[in-house]
DNA sequence: CCGTATCCTCCGGGATACTG
DNA sequence: CAGTATCCCGGAGGATACGG
């Protein structure tokens, strides 16, 4: 089967796209405390750009695993939160981070091993 | 704290980055069974091109989570089997699957439920 | 059989400027 | 404040050819 079609019928490959994404793990970790608000959101989460983020955000909104409110304050505020969805993934996320915690150590003995040897 | 920055002092994006990869999760569950050659993988894992695989194997094996034996057959053989980290991982990333398949059908809905208000 | 080397294309994403 | 529009560049990765 074909990578294209492929990524289409596996549900994990589709998750796995979307935390490989540069900074949605970050968007989400940042939303995990409380809603917050576009360029808060930019502001905290620095190096990434307007247009990149935005990005992201609208992949989250349009997976369920973000929402997005608006209040018609002048000027307008929009808030991002996560949702319970969203939050369920993040808790499993928190497993990888477990084990990337656990084996971090182990993993950097391995390169430098790696790399002296291919001197 | 930039991002370049960033990614070098925490485990969890090198471990997010390695999976992000295109590739190296399917290599990683194709070597889950048994120890498998470099053609053998190339025609197993369909549409993958010779460079990235090379490219794969080379992150994977630096990482501790790969290995590589070569025997001195005619012509020449090389196996690569998972390790026993690499087994951890994989174990770890089980999670991930469970929750996307026990999610997709709620992320899919979330999508056509977006695109409809899109429209 | 197991790769590396080279070329070339495509597009993710940064910078910048502008709008509701 | 919360984005969209446009331009542009570097690097990932496919195709192809060649080397050990």
């Amino acid at each position: 089967m074909e990578y294209d079609a492929y990524i289409q019928t596996c549900p994990t490959r589709m998750v796995l796209d979307r935390l490989a994404d540069k900074w949605a793990v970050l968007v989400l970790g940042r939303l995990d405390d409380k809603p917050v608000r576009f360029n808060q959101l930019k502001r905290e989460i620095d190096g990434i750009s307007q247009k990149v983020l935005s990005q992201v955000l609208k992949k989250l909104e349009r997976d369920g695993l973000v929402s997005r409110a608006i209040f018609a304050t002048v000027p307008v505020t929009v808030e991002y939160a996560i949702t319970p969805l969203g939050r369920t993934l993040s808790a499993t996320v928190d497993a990888l981070r477990r084990w990337a915690e656990d084996n971090i150590e182990t993993v950097l003995a391995a390169q430098q091993k790696y790399d002296r040897a291919a001197v």
